[in-house]
DNA sequence: GTTGACTTGTTATCATGTAACATGAAATGG
DNA sequence: CCATTTCATGTTACATGATAACAAGTCAAC
């Protein structure tokens, strides 16, 4: 079954869904993808007892349009132009809400956002950030963390909040430079 | 034998060096720990053909004054004040060269910069920081390294660089709040 | 239907980072 | 020793990222 993906531009073939074992970089349904995100964010949010407002929903749409990260200010200017405000916060307030609700990530490398691909269960995961397309994607990062936990527990600090990103290559523009 | 140590407010103890397996948060000689790094600086320099001017000595050395990271403004300040340029490139060319070298690392999560303390050896360690003192320590990090290439590798991607910043407390500030 | 909490919008400002160009010092090579 | 080239330093100007403080609108709850 093939159908036109026009959002993703690596999309060519269909698969039944976007689960925690197909990455970004993987060819896959997006709109499924999409969908399944804003779905699982919508039940995230009744547990939590947030709002999922206009420009909130909007945004977070704005990010699942691609697997990257985008800068607040390009956020912004995409809300300006649907008629939402014009000004910083607006984008600010929108993606910090989201951060906090677990349905998007802050890119600390890139000083970005992304949407969060699994929501649903509370993670913070590792980031695969391919330098030339941009694209990204998410890593259960659970071993790694512990991992790191433990070395730093031996000097007696305590670590509360882990930050992994890796710059690097994705498959499809691995092969395409060499 | 006790001395004072003007620069780095930790120290009250002196130990005998500022090695691997002490960490930043631990007493140390903090002016063996500076003068072990820059001697170790100028020898990589040597190696890679790098050139140790003026202003990028001074620049490492404001950086090694403290085991804290500093933002590329407040390093540019002391420059400005010792008769170096006040415009914000002359910081970040500084900057920028002693990350390009080994001899200092960017923390990406607080758009700051901080000297290296074990040059000489290729490495990307993990980070510490402290969010109540600020004060930073680095982690051998190969393990944690590996494990995340490896489970990059699975998705096809090729890590190039990894970042590795943990948030929590240093022993003397848990004990503190606690 | 009014209170109170929250959301959205604004203006203004600050912090961080870079592009582009001019000048000056140092190594290279005749 | 001087000319050439390369690299370093400095500048102006600007782009991008982020937040404080305040005004006005929305909505649920009582």
């Amino acid at each position: 079954m093939i159908t036109s993906q026009p959002t993703c531009d690596k999309v060519t073939l269909v698969t039944d869904d976007c689960d925690r074992t197909t990455p970004a970089f993987a060819p896959h349904d997006h709109r499924a993808c999409e969908a399944r995100a804003l779905d699982e964010a919508a039940g995230r949010l009744a547990e939590q007892g947030g709002r999922m407002t206009p420009v909130r929903r909007r945004t977070l749409e704005i990010l699942l349009e691609s697997h990257r990260a985008m800068g607040a200010y390009e956020v912004l200017d995409r809300l300006a132009a649907e008629g939402f405000g014009h000004q910083p916060p607006v984008a600010y307030r929108a993606l910090d809400f989201l951060v906090e609700h677990g349905l998007a990530h802050r890119l600390q490398r890139l000083n970005a956002f992304a949407a969060c691909l699994h929501p649903g269960h509370d993670h913070a995961p590792a980031f695969l950030i391919c330098r030339a397309c941009d694209k990204l994607a998410e890593l259960p990062a659970a071993p790694v963390r512990t991992a790191l936990s433990n070395l730093a527990a031996e000097t007696g600090f305590a670590v509360e909040r882990v930050t992994i990103e890796a710059l690097g290559l994705c498959p499809a523009c691995a092969e395409a430079g060499a």
